[in-house]
DNA sequence: ATGCATTCAATGCACAAGCATTTAATGCGC
DNA sequence: GCGCATTAAATGCTTGTGCATTGAATGCAT
Protein backbone atom coordinates (compact mmCIF):
# COMPACT_ATOMS: atom_id res chain seq x y z
CA UNK A 1 0.00 0.00 0.00
CA UNK A 2 0.93 3.26 -0.49
CA UNK A 3 1.03 5.35 1.98
CA UNK A 4 3.34 7.75 1.37
CA UNK A 5 1.65 10.26 1.88
CA UNK A 6 -1.68 9.52 2.86
CA UNK A 7 -2.96 8.24 5.94
CA UNK A 8 -5.50 5.62 5.46
CA UNK A 9 -8.10 6.56 3.28
CA UNK A 10 -11.04 5.01 4.07
CA UNK A 11 -10.53 6.72 7.89
CA UNK A 12 -9.99 9.97 6.07
CA UNK A 13 -13.15 9.12 4.68
CA UNK A 14 -15.01 8.26 7.62
CA UNK A 15 -13.01 11.25 9.44
CA UNK A 16 -14.80 13.65 6.84
CA UNK A 17 -18.36 11.78 6.75
CA UNK A 18 -18.53 12.18 10.81
CA UNK A 19 -17.28 16.18 10.23
CA UNK A 20 -19.19 16.53 7.74
CA UNK A 21 -22.24 15.57 9.67
CA UNK A 22 -21.69 17.10 12.80
CA UNK A 23 -21.37 20.02 11.41
CA UNK A 24 -23.92 20.51 8.77
CA UNK A 25 -26.28 19.47 11.53
CA UNK A 26 -25.43 22.16 14.23
CA UNK A 27 -25.72 24.12 11.48
CA UNK A 28 -28.92 22.86 10.38
CA UNK A 29 -30.53 23.48 13.99
CA UNK A 30 -29.18 26.81 14.87
CA UNK A 31 -29.87 28.32 11.38
CA UNK A 32 -33.03 26.83 11.48
CA UNK A 33 -34.06 27.51 15.30
CA UNK A 34 -32.60 31.22 15.12
CA UNK A 35 -33.32 32.62 11.45
CA UNK A 36 -35.66 30.11 9.91
CA UNK A 37 -33.33 28.78 7.15
CA UNK A 38 -31.73 25.58 6.36
CA UNK A 39 -27.97 25.05 5.18
CA UNK A 40 -28.44 25.40 1.58
CA UNK A 41 -30.65 28.14 2.11
CA UNK A 42 -28.15 30.32 4.18
CA UNK A 43 -25.39 28.75 1.55
CA UNK A 44 -27.27 30.48 -1.26
CA UNK A 45 -27.85 33.76 0.56
CA UNK A 46 -24.46 33.79 1.28
CA UNK A 47 -23.27 33.02 -2.39
CA UNK A 48 -26.03 36.08 -3.94
CA UNK A 49 -24.71 38.17 -1.16
CA UNK A 50 -20.92 38.42 -2.18
CA UNK A 51 -21.54 38.02 -5.83
CA UNK A 52 -21.27 40.82 -7.71
CA UNK A 53 -24.44 42.41 -8.42
CA UNK A 54 -26.40 40.38 -5.16
CA UNK A 55 -27.52 37.99 -8.64
CA UNK A 56 -26.71 35.17 -9.98
CA UNK A 57 -27.81 32.19 -12.56
CA UNK A 58 -29.60 28.99 -11.52
CA UNK A 59 -27.11 26.42 -12.43
CA UNK A 60 -24.38 28.72 -11.27
CA UNK A 61 -25.60 28.08 -7.84
CA UNK A 62 -26.26 24.76 -8.16
CA UNK A 63 -22.42 24.06 -8.70
CA UNK A 64 -22.00 26.41 -5.77
CA UNK A 65 -23.58 24.28 -3.30
CA UNK A 66 -23.21 21.23 -4.68
CA UNK A 67 -27.00 20.84 -5.17
CA UNK A 68 -28.82 19.49 -8.65
CA UNK A 69 -30.90 21.77 -10.92
CA UNK A 70 -34.01 20.55 -9.86
CA UNK A 71 -33.25 20.81 -6.46
CA UNK A 72 -32.24 24.36 -6.59
CA UNK A 73 -35.42 25.30 -8.85
CA UNK A 74 -37.27 24.18 -5.50
CA UNK A 75 -34.75 25.86 -3.22
CA UNK A 76 -35.29 29.16 -5.07
CA UNK A 77 -38.73 28.40 -4.89
CA UNK A 78 -39.09 28.52 -1.39
CA UNK A 79 -36.70 31.37 -1.10
CA UNK A 80 -38.48 33.59 -3.60
CA UNK A 81 -41.60 32.52 -1.55
CA UNK A 82 -40.21 33.68 1.77
CA UNK A 83 -39.21 37.38 0.13
CA UNK A 84 -35.16 36.23 0.72
CA UNK A 85 -35.10 36.41 -3.27
CA UNK A 86 -36.33 37.32 -6.39
CA UNK A 87 -36.77 35.87 -10.03
CA UNK A 88 -35.37 38.51 -12.76
CA UNK A 89 -35.57 37.24 -16.33
CA UNK A 90 -32.20 37.59 -18.02
CA UNK A 91 -32.54 39.77 -21.11
CA UNK A 92 -29.90 38.87 -22.98
CA UNK A 93 -31.15 35.09 -22.59
CA UNK A 94 -34.88 34.19 -21.72
CA UNK A 95 -34.31 30.83 -21.27
CA UNK A 96 -31.66 32.04 -17.88
CA UNK A 97 -33.01 33.15 -14.96
CA UNK A 98 -31.20 35.96 -12.64
CA UNK A 99 -31.64 34.88 -8.77
CA UNK A 100 -31.44 38.39 -7.17
CA UNK A 101 -31.23 38.46 -3.16
CA UNK A 102 -33.97 40.96 -2.08
CA UNK A 103 -33.58 43.83 0.82
CA UNK A 104 -34.96 40.97 3.03
CA UNK A 105 -32.68 38.30 2.02
CA UNK A 106 -29.63 40.46 2.38
CA UNK A 107 -30.83 41.75 6.27
CA UNK A 108 -31.61 37.43 6.78
CA UNK A 109 -28.36 36.80 5.94
CA UNK A 110 -26.66 39.47 7.96
CA UNK A 111 -28.44 38.06 10.86
CA UNK A 112 -27.91 34.75 10.25
CA UNK A 113 -24.09 35.15 9.30
CA UNK A 114 -22.32 35.39 12.77
CA UNK A 115 -24.51 32.05 13.81
CA UNK A 116 -22.76 30.70 10.75
CA UNK A 117 -19.51 32.01 11.54
CA UNK A 118 -19.38 30.96 15.42
CA UNK A 119 -20.93 27.46 14.39
CA UNK A 120 -18.11 26.69 11.50
CA UNK A 121 -15.26 28.06 14.19
CA UNK A 122 -16.34 25.53 16.68
CA UNK A 123 -17.07 22.69 15.12
CA UNK A 124 -14.57 23.12 12.00
CA UNK A 125 -11.15 21.37 13.53
CA UNK A 126 -8.58 23.97 12.77
CA UNK A 127 -5.75 21.54 11.01
CA UNK A 128 -8.69 21.36 8.43
CA UNK A 129 -6.45 23.44 5.64
CA UNK A 130 -8.41 24.67 2.76
CA UNK A 131 -9.41 21.57 0.75
CA UNK A 132 -9.07 22.04 -3.22
CA UNK A 133 -12.18 22.48 -5.27
CA UNK B 1 -2.11 33.54 7.39
CA UNK B 2 -2.71 31.48 10.65
CA UNK B 3 -4.43 33.79 13.00
CA UNK B 4 -5.13 31.72 15.95
CA UNK B 5 -8.09 30.16 14.80
CA UNK B 6 -7.26 28.77 11.67
CA UNK B 7 -7.50 29.36 8.09
CA UNK B 8 -10.61 30.91 6.66
CA UNK B 9 -12.87 28.56 8.34
CA UNK B 10 -15.60 29.50 5.47
CA UNK B 11 -12.94 28.65 2.99
CA UNK B 12 -12.33 25.08 5.39
CA UNK B 13 -16.40 24.21 5.05
CA UNK B 14 -16.78 25.26 1.51
CA UNK B 15 -13.92 22.58 0.34
CA UNK B 16 -15.10 19.92 2.95
CA UNK B 17 -18.60 20.75 1.07
CA UNK B 18 -17.59 20.57 -2.21
CA UNK B 19 -14.89 17.18 -1.17
CA UNK B 20 -17.84 15.44 0.09
CA UNK B 21 -20.49 15.64 -2.53
CA UNK B 22 -18.13 15.13 -5.09
CA UNK B 23 -17.07 11.54 -3.62
CA UNK B 24 -20.49 11.14 -2.22
CA UNK B 25 -21.81 11.53 -5.65
CA UNK B 26 -19.15 9.32 -7.17
CA UNK B 27 -19.30 6.44 -4.66
CA UNK B 28 -23.85 6.68 -4.91
CA UNK B 29 -23.05 6.45 -8.87
CA UNK B 30 -20.53 3.51 -9.38
CA UNK B 31 -22.00 1.32 -6.12
CA UNK B 32 -25.23 1.85 -7.42
CA UNK B 33 -24.80 1.14 -10.98
CA UNK B 34 -21.66 -1.97 -10.20
CA UNK B 35 -23.39 -3.28 -7.30
CA UNK B 36 -26.95 -1.99 -6.46
CA UNK B 37 -25.69 -0.65 -3.15
CA UNK B 38 -26.02 3.06 -1.70
CA UNK B 39 -23.60 4.40 0.19
CA UNK B 40 -25.02 4.14 3.39
CA UNK B 41 -26.09 0.64 2.59
CA UNK B 42 -21.90 -0.07 2.08
CA UNK B 43 -21.15 1.76 4.97
CA UNK B 44 -23.09 -0.40 7.20
CA UNK B 45 -22.34 -2.84 5.89
CA UNK B 46 -18.57 -2.29 5.92
CA UNK B 47 -19.24 -1.50 9.77
CA UNK B 48 -21.09 -5.33 9.87
CA UNK B 49 -17.86 -6.61 8.15
CA UNK B 50 -15.44 -5.47 10.20
CA UNK B 51 -17.16 -5.91 13.82
CA UNK B 52 -16.34 -8.96 15.72
CA UNK B 53 -19.08 -11.04 15.13
CA UNK B 54 -20.55 -9.19 12.31
CA UNK B 55 -23.49 -8.14 14.37
CA UNK B 56 -24.39 -4.74 15.81
CA UNK B 57 -26.67 -2.89 17.49
CA UNK B 58 -28.90 -0.03 15.54
CA UNK B 59 -28.50 2.95 17.20
CA UNK B 60 -24.53 1.68 17.13
CA UNK B 61 -24.58 1.70 13.31
CA UNK B 62 -26.29 4.85 13.59
CA UNK B 63 -23.91 6.48 15.20
CA UNK B 64 -21.47 4.73 13.23
CA UNK B 65 -22.85 6.17 9.86
CA UNK B 66 -24.32 9.53 10.96
CA UNK B 67 -27.95 8.56 10.01
CA UNK B 68 -30.84 8.99 12.12
CA UNK B 69 -32.25 6.30 14.56
CA UNK B 70 -35.39 6.15 12.27
CA UNK B 71 -32.94 6.82 8.81
CA UNK B 72 -31.00 3.20 10.44
CA UNK B 73 -34.34 1.51 10.90
CA UNK B 74 -35.74 1.85 7.05
CA UNK B 75 -32.42 0.82 5.60
CA UNK B 76 -31.82 -2.50 8.12
CA UNK B 77 -35.15 -2.87 6.41
CA UNK B 78 -34.23 -2.26 2.73
CA UNK B 79 -31.12 -4.60 3.46
CA UNK B 80 -32.75 -7.45 5.23
CA UNK B 81 -36.20 -7.47 2.24
CA UNK B 82 -32.45 -7.89 -0.24
CA UNK B 83 -30.97 -10.64 2.23
CA UNK B 84 -27.96 -8.58 3.19
CA UNK B 85 -28.39 -8.20 6.60
CA UNK B 86 -31.10 -10.69 9.00
CA UNK B 87 -32.30 -8.59 12.33
CA UNK B 88 -31.56 -11.12 15.71
CA UNK B 89 -33.30 -10.63 18.99
CA UNK B 90 -30.78 -9.82 21.65
CA UNK B 91 -31.72 -12.25 24.71
CA UNK B 92 -30.12 -9.84 27.12
CA UNK B 93 -32.45 -6.85 26.48
CA UNK B 94 -35.40 -7.46 24.74
CA UNK B 95 -35.87 -4.35 23.14
CA UNK B 96 -32.64 -4.43 21.27
CA UNK B 97 -31.99 -5.72 18.35
CA UNK B 98 -29.03 -7.21 16.65
CA UNK B 99 -28.46 -6.48 13.01
CA UNK B 100 -26.09 -9.56 11.78
CA UNK B 101 -24.47 -9.17 8.03
CA UNK B 102 -25.77 -12.94 6.28
CA UNK B 103 -23.41 -14.74 3.79
CA UNK B 104 -25.06 -12.72 0.38
CA UNK B 105 -24.16 -9.30 2.59
CA UNK B 106 -20.62 -10.54 3.09
CA UNK B 107 -20.12 -11.39 -0.81
CA UNK B 108 -22.15 -8.41 -1.68
CA UNK B 109 -19.26 -6.33 0.43
CA UNK B 110 -16.16 -7.78 -0.51
CA UNK B 111 -17.56 -7.59 -4.02
CA UNK B 112 -17.43 -3.50 -3.64
CA UNK B 113 -14.74 -3.16 -1.67
CA UNK B 114 -12.73 -2.60 -4.66
CA UNK B 115 -15.04 0.31 -5.97
CA UNK B 116 -15.17 1.81 -2.80
CA UNK B 117 -11.70 1.79 -2.26
CA UNK B 118 -10.67 2.90 -6.05
CA UNK B 119 -12.64 6.13 -5.77
CA UNK B 120 -11.34 7.37 -2.53
CA UNK B 121 -7.90 7.05 -3.59
CA UNK B 122 -9.11 9.18 -6.89
CA UNK B 123 -10.96 11.49 -5.24
CA UNK B 124 -9.89 11.89 -1.58
CA UNK B 125 -7.14 14.58 -1.41
CA UNK B 126 -3.83 12.98 -0.18
CA UNK B 127 -3.39 15.96 2.08
CA UNK B 128 -6.21 14.93 4.16
CA UNK B 129 -5.06 13.93 7.56
CA UNK B 130 -7.40 11.62 9.58
CA UNK B 131 -9.95 14.20 10.99
CA UNK B 132 -11.03 13.62 14.72
CA UNK B 133 -14.27 11.74 15.71
C1' DA C 1 -45.43 -6.52 43.20
C1' DT C 2 -46.88 -1.65 41.30
C1' DG C 3 -46.00 2.40 39.29
C1' DC C 4 -43.05 5.46 36.69
C1' DA C 5 -39.29 7.22 34.09
C1' DT C 6 -36.02 5.59 30.66
C1' DT C 7 -34.38 3.35 26.61
C1' DC C 8 -34.54 0.78 22.08
C1' DA C 9 -36.48 0.32 17.83
C1' DA C 10 -40.45 0.91 14.54
C1' DT C 11 -43.89 3.86 12.28
C1' DG C 12 -46.76 8.09 10.62
C1' DC C 13 -45.92 12.07 8.47
C1' DA C 14 -43.89 15.95 6.03
C1' DC C 15 -40.34 17.45 3.14
C1' DA C 16 -36.13 17.91 0.43
C1' DA C 17 -33.37 15.75 -3.30
C1' DG C 18 -32.32 13.34 -7.57
C1' DC C 19 -33.67 11.50 -12.10
C1' DA C 20 -36.14 11.87 -16.07
C1' DT C 21 -39.12 14.60 -18.72
C1' DT C 22 -41.08 18.80 -20.44
C1' DT C 23 -41.33 23.58 -22.01
C1' DA C 24 -39.14 27.45 -23.80
C1' DA C 25 -35.52 30.04 -25.93
C1' DT C 26 -31.05 29.90 -28.69
C1' DG C 27 -28.20 29.32 -32.41
C1' DC C 28 -26.51 26.78 -36.16
C1' DG C 29 -26.90 24.80 -40.88
C1' DC C 30 -29.28 24.68 -44.88
C1' DG D 1 -37.20 31.45 -43.66
C1' DC D 2 -37.34 26.31 -41.66
C1' DG D 3 -35.86 22.52 -39.17
C1' DC D 4 -32.85 20.52 -35.57
C1' DA D 5 -29.70 19.87 -31.89
C1' DT D 6 -28.58 22.28 -27.58
C1' DT D 7 -29.18 24.65 -23.32
C1' DA D 8 -31.83 26.73 -19.19
C1' DA D 9 -35.01 26.06 -15.93
C1' DA D 10 -39.44 24.04 -14.16
C1' DT D 11 -42.21 19.93 -13.02
C1' DG D 12 -43.87 14.87 -12.19
C1' DC D 13 -42.57 11.21 -9.70
C1' DT D 14 -40.12 8.28 -6.48
C1' DT D 15 -37.31 7.74 -2.62
C1' DG D 16 -34.58 8.59 1.52
C1' DT D 17 -34.33 11.43 5.76
C1' DG D 18 -35.53 13.63 10.13
C1' DC D 19 -38.83 14.72 13.78
C1' DA D 20 -42.22 13.29 16.65
C1' DT D 21 -44.78 9.61 18.32
C1' DT D 22 -45.77 4.95 19.54
C1' DG D 23 -45.08 0.38 21.58
C1' DA D 24 -42.48 -2.62 24.08
C1' DA D 25 -39.02 -3.97 27.44
C1' DT D 26 -36.18 -2.57 31.29
C1' DG D 27 -34.84 -0.96 35.82
C1' DC D 28 -35.48 1.54 39.83
C1' DA D 29 -38.09 3.20 43.79
C1' DT D 30 -41.57 2.64 46.84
Amino acid sequence: MDDGVGVDVVSSWRGLLACHATTWCALERELGDKHGLGVSDFEVLDRLAESEHGKARVQELADAVSLSQSALSRLISRLEKAGLVSRDACQHDRRGVFVRITEAGAERHEQALPTHRAILNDRLPQGLSALPH
